[in-house]
DNA sequence: CAGCGCAACTTATGATCAAAATTTGGGGAC
DNA sequence: GTCCCCAAATTTTGATCATAAGTTGCGCTG
């Protein structure tokens, strides 16, 4: 992940702020930022590449997000999540998530179906597979277009917040125990789009969520 | 506001961005910022006597807790609330609000109920003398210290996410309609605290909620 | 009303200063 | 003589600024 320097500049247009938030966002969602660990400036600046301020800039916004953690000594990391933040995270995500299944099973189209089929399909290859990355990145997929699908921007950026306070230690969960016993309530969530019943789409989603962060609170 | 330069060096010891953020955060909630505003990096360095750096991290920071629009092309704005983002504001505040509000009864100690009813004092007063900054502003500092009795940090910062997309028009509201008819079920509230009654306490934010944002909402 | 140029603003860099962490070295206790 | 602890020095990292370079949008001219 040193070669990026050129990779950055090849996608003119959009700002480098911008970019850097997109790497260091996938890093958290997918990638190997551990929960602890120190997010610094300057070993950012040199492994992308860019300079002080865009980093900078994408740091604040991820802090903002809940994705990194601001700590009083003018130093950031990963957060470490307690057993108190997973609850706390599980209420926050059932508190949005089924409405915004609910939202969606309202307003799907057919072709939003056929979407999100696609996604399961893969991810249940990534699961056979044992990729794990994959699993992540295909599983993000899902929810993402689904609340999409949702129409309902803001309740989807709160959601999203949550799943990046929680995706390091997901990550590492799925890493100790392989991709095996993953929750999967997304052929459930399928059939209620097409149904356009909008109580079972809540429910599988609850059933999701519950199940996921029932996994990464076993495992501490 | 210009002389801000001098107040700011006063608070050593606070990052620069810090100020900015707190000060442009205030503006947004309390001030004077209206929907639709275009906000530029350079008229914020030059009203707070601020560095470029400090004032562009406030904002990237702002505009994730969804208090700052940024327009593709390179501008930035206070959004603009229509009649679908109001609704789907009070939707998730009923979805986080009330359940924070169970939270709080279920963990409030007397002198929490105490400095509730002091605030709620002022802020009667405040209405009474038609002081419209001083409502948003006590009414927020009810809400937010209920919120921190719940003892759930990420559900908070989401809630402070929401009221800062709805803070502006708020303030358009109070300055249309004065500081009559303002909803207050904060008597309730502390009641509820008193008896630990969870469900009482997240009736009356539900309340609370459907009330203010109905007002927004009825103001187009 | 199309094209052009100006003005305002944004983006990004690198330098500079300050603060925190880490290492290093010396002195004392056992 | 060895080990440990504390403090000074070093190094790493963060914060801020000044400025250069690049966009965007607007108004003006033809």
């Amino acid at each position: 992940m040193v070669e990026n320097a050129a990779e950055a500049r090849r996608q003119a247009g959009i700002p480098a702020h911008e970019q850097v938030y997109r790497s260091l966002r996938e890093s958290v969602l997918f990638g190997t930022l551990a929960p602890g660990e120190p997010v610094t400036i300057q070993g950012l600046v040199e492994r992308l590449g860019a300079g002080m301020t865009p980093v900078r800039e994408a740091i604040r916004r991820l802090t903002a997000e809940g994705a990194l953690q601001a700590l009083g000594n003018r130093r950031i990391e990963v957060p470490v999540l307690g057993a108190a933040a997973i609850e706390e995270l599980t209420e926050a995500r059932l508190a949005l998530e089924p409405r915004l299944a609910m939202r969606a099973a309202e307003r799907a189209a057919p072709e939003d179906v056929v979407r999100l089929s696609e996604i399961d399909t893969r991810l249940d290859r990534a699961i056979l597979r044992g990729d794990i990355e994959g699993y992540l990145r295909e599983n993000h997929a899902f929810h993402s277009v689904l609340n999409d699908v949702a129409q309902a921007p803001v309740m989807k950026a709160l959601t999203e917040s949550l799943w990046l306070r929680f995706g390091p230690s997901l990550r590492v969960v799925c890493g100790q125990m392989g991709t095996r016993h993953l929750p999967d309530c997304h052929k459930d969530l399928v059939r209620a789009l097409e149904a356009r019943d909008g109580a079972a789409a809540a429910r599988a989603i609850e059933q999701d969520v519950a199940q996921g962060m029932e996994m990464i609170l076993q495992s501490l």
